[in-house]
DNA sequence: GAATATTTTTAGACTTATCTAAAAATATTT
DNA sequence: AAATATTTTTAGATAAGTCTAAAAATATTC
């Protein structure tokens, strides 16, 4: 049985780790779990003992296959309870996280591929990242970074790097959405901003913001 | 906030206590929690601290009123949950138990409220328990005891005690489900036993399962 | 490459929720 | 109503997960 607490180091390890196989080390894993680095060496044993981890003392921990599969498991029962909260129940984009965090953790083989059927087997969730199968396994979008991108060419907005409330609502309030077509108009050396155009409207983005845009060509 | 530990307990008290209204023994509790009792005390203590309880030494306990609504919103949690399933993700009425334990203790006000409009604001839960509103309050449906009914009366039945799988996959099995017309034609001193008829069959039905029949004449 | 800074681990403490065993209070029996 | 039985509470222990502070290992700087 994994604990509540063990999903919530794997999926950290997982996210920082690139899906588990780079070494992520004892901080960053607090950083990201808002605890301290004793808390995390403690967990990490714990995970290493359960053959969810592996564990080298002062060098940093990778994710077993099966440590691996568990964790792509929550974040798979984590992003379809986005894609259900905004398309059945009404939750905007930046409604939908805090309340997937404690979804995440319900235990149910049926609830989880019973709801993926509901949806129709969405592919990604409603931040544009992609949704794992059973197995743990997705096809990556081949997307970039706005700022990568040379001015007078286009592509459509496939995903955002940063889900917290701020930022999505900023979105929202300019009107730019996932799948929206966007041409990229201009670099500002200055203050490394971006002058884009959407089908709506002609507008400048801040760097901050720039950098969490990905578009597919 | 309210821990998972001491939404269990409010639930048991508000079971066993109808609704919070008769005081619950330690015992009681302890039995219904699959607990010790010593440890029902320390929660008690812990519940009366947070005003959610009355609690006098020896004499058992009831709820307060905030803690009698706070019981009654994971009830309300718990039974909007299992319509869920049962309407929207073909689980059967012997499964869904166990998940909706789990679901009834997530906590997202806006969550629950969309969820009971998905379902169409449903009054009753798949076992015909009755789903309390916003404030805790439901209509009982008048139903009696199938063994309380004069042989040669009908009535429609509209709840059952016993939610276990077994008990649910015999009902299933002897094609008995919620809404069915059933007429009483004989009870058996004998065993205690009964006979019925449903619009598809005549059966004798012991009184371990008679026990648990509720309908509404 | 020695000195300093940073990171990681260890040791010990705290909280929550649980338990067992013993003591105290209440209920039941004769 | 005294003796016995049952229920409830208290006291002290345990496990999971966290923390602070100090020690150990690794990285960085001069």
């Amino acid at each position: 049985m994994v604990t509540l607490s063990e999903e919530n180091y794997l999926k950290a390890i997982y996210h920082l780790g690139k899906q588990g196989s780079v070494a992520v080390s004892t901080n960053a894993i607090a950083e990201k779990i808002e605890s301290k680095a004793s808390s995390v060496t403690d967990m990490i044993k714990k995970l290493a003992e359960k053959d969810l981890a592996n564990y080298v003392k002062y060098q940093g921990v990778t994710l077993t296959e099966s440590g691996r599969l568990a964790a792509a498991l929550v974040v798979r029962k984590h992003r379809l309870w986005e894609v259900f909260l905004v398309e059945k129940l009404n939750f905007t984009w930046d409604e939908v996280h805090d309340v997937a965090e404690q979804l995440e953790h319900i235990k149910s083989l049926k609830l989880v591929n019973e709801l993926d059927a509901l949806l129709g087997f969405p592919t990604h969730d409603p931040h544009g990242d992609p949704i794992p199968d059973k197995e743990g396994n997705y096809t990556l979008i081949k997307s970039v970074n706005i700022l990568e991108v040379e001015p007078g060419n286009e592509g459509v907005l496939a995903q955002v790097k940063d889900s917290s409330d701020v930022f999505l609502r900023y979105l929202d309030k300019n009107n730019l959405a996932l799948g929206d077509k966007i041409k990229v108009l201009d670099f500002e050396p200055f203050d490394n901003s971006l002058t884009i155009e959407t089908s709506s409207q002609k507008m400048i983005i801040s760097n901050d913001v720039a950098k969490n845009l990905y578009i597919s060509l």
